[in-house]
DNA sequence: TGTACATCAGTGAACGCGCGTTCACTGATGTAC
DNA sequence: TGTACATCAGTGAACGCGCGTTCACTGATGTAC
């Protein structure tokens, strides 16, 4: 019953996919660079290496594959974040910005499609990212705020509700302005960056007097 | 001498330039909102109230109004960043950040304009902003960091290469990313708003203890 | 003053082009008997 | 095993459309005499 009864005529491909796959990785790359109007079906064939009416056989139209490759590209995030807020892992700050820094630096066309997307709004997925995506980060920020807060590991004189713009401000602009940030401040935003930047967020937040100071003997 | 000496013929109109400023105008509010590409010239002459062949007439061609929208909009800036910066108006982070942060609040199509211009590239103009303007608002930063730090005002923790892109990040994302920050985050940008988030920021980065305390009696 | 003419800013229909999409068709590869 | 047939994924030429741009033309408004 796993598979569908033999008919007469030919069976299905098992690798179909991989046509619909280097349609939607080609899609990611140009659409990450260029707006939905500024990017062709025939320059995202030809770089997928396939006939530009595999755009409409595989996903209807031209927003067909623009839709499949933003639930694609992002929808794996959102789950993520959902399955990792369920555990309670996003619950710590000390966690939470060096695994975020570290993630949009590996990919950079993340930000660029985030602020395509909620910023110039070309499509109808800008509601569903602010509320899938933008309203539960800056709901687990806030959480994660307040607990650190409470447990002195944070300033006091933080506003939980700037806070929260704060740490976005911090964790998200680099990345976002990233030609800004390399060319006109000198400061190359490579795997290294994650880690340093992280750590001057984070002292930033800290408390005046850190209680313990346990550095090597 | 200050005028062309009369010759056959009809004598140029006085108010040619109410045409060429209605373009630039409705060019700035479509290019603040969609891409290149993404708008067209007829939707723009229609806004501006003219023919469409007017934006050939007066500019060449499209890409000529859009470089012309971009120079009208963002050359005062530099102009006046120039100037300021020519008399050591800029030195002091109590006056750069709230004045800035009033600009971007005021003028929302300038963030976006920036933004799509420097992220996306879509003309030469990019190169010219991080040069011109980009570099010398990070230059000046800098350089009120370290006077800053020097007479006490800033926390000494402060590393003036990451100093800078904390206010980069503080003072630009709140306005790029307004969208989000207004319905994700419940912050409504306003001109309240920049007064506020002002005073955060010069708090975040304020050494632990502040000598003085005047609070009123 | 009157009239012929020059030049003006602006018009609008039409141009060629690249776009997203469609559709008749193809060779490959399976099943049925 | 051999053959007729059904269905597959994929092809590529062509479609209509909206785009940026061009160009012959217009009415208005000035000067020259």
């Amino acid at each position: 019953m796993t598979k569908t009864t033999t008919g007469p005529g030919r069976p299905r491909r098992q690798d179909t996919e991989a046509v619909r796959r280097a349609l939607i990785a080609a899609a990611r790359d140009h659409f990450a660079q260029g707006s939905f109007k500024g990017v062709s079906v025939r320059e995202i064939a030809r770089a997928a290496g396939v006939n530009q009416a595999m755009v409409s056989y595989y996903f209807g139209d031209k927003r067909g594959l623009y839709e499949a490759m933003l639930e694609e590209t992002i929808g794996p995030l959102i789950r993520v974040l959902e399955e990792a807020e369920a555990r309670g892992e996003v619950a710590r700050l000390e966690d939470l910005i060096p695994r975020h820094a570290a993630m949009l630096a590996a990919n950079p066309w993340l930000p660029n499609l985030i602020i395509r997307e909620v910023l110039f709004g070309e499509s109808d997925f800008r509601n569903l990212f602010i509320e899938k995506f933008a309203a539960r980060v800056a709901g687990a920020l806030r959480r994660a705020i307040n607990g650190g807060r409470d447990k002195g590991e944070l300033r006091d004189d933080l506003d939980p509700k700037f806070g929260t713009l704060i740490l976005f401000s911090l964790t998200i602009y680099p990345f976002v302005a990233r030609p800004i940030v390399e060319r006109a401040m000198g400061i190359p935003i490579d795997d290294a960056f994650a880690g340093r930047w992280s750590e001057q967020i984070l002292q930033l937040l800290a408390p005046p007097r850190p209680p313990p100071e346990d550095e090597s003997p």
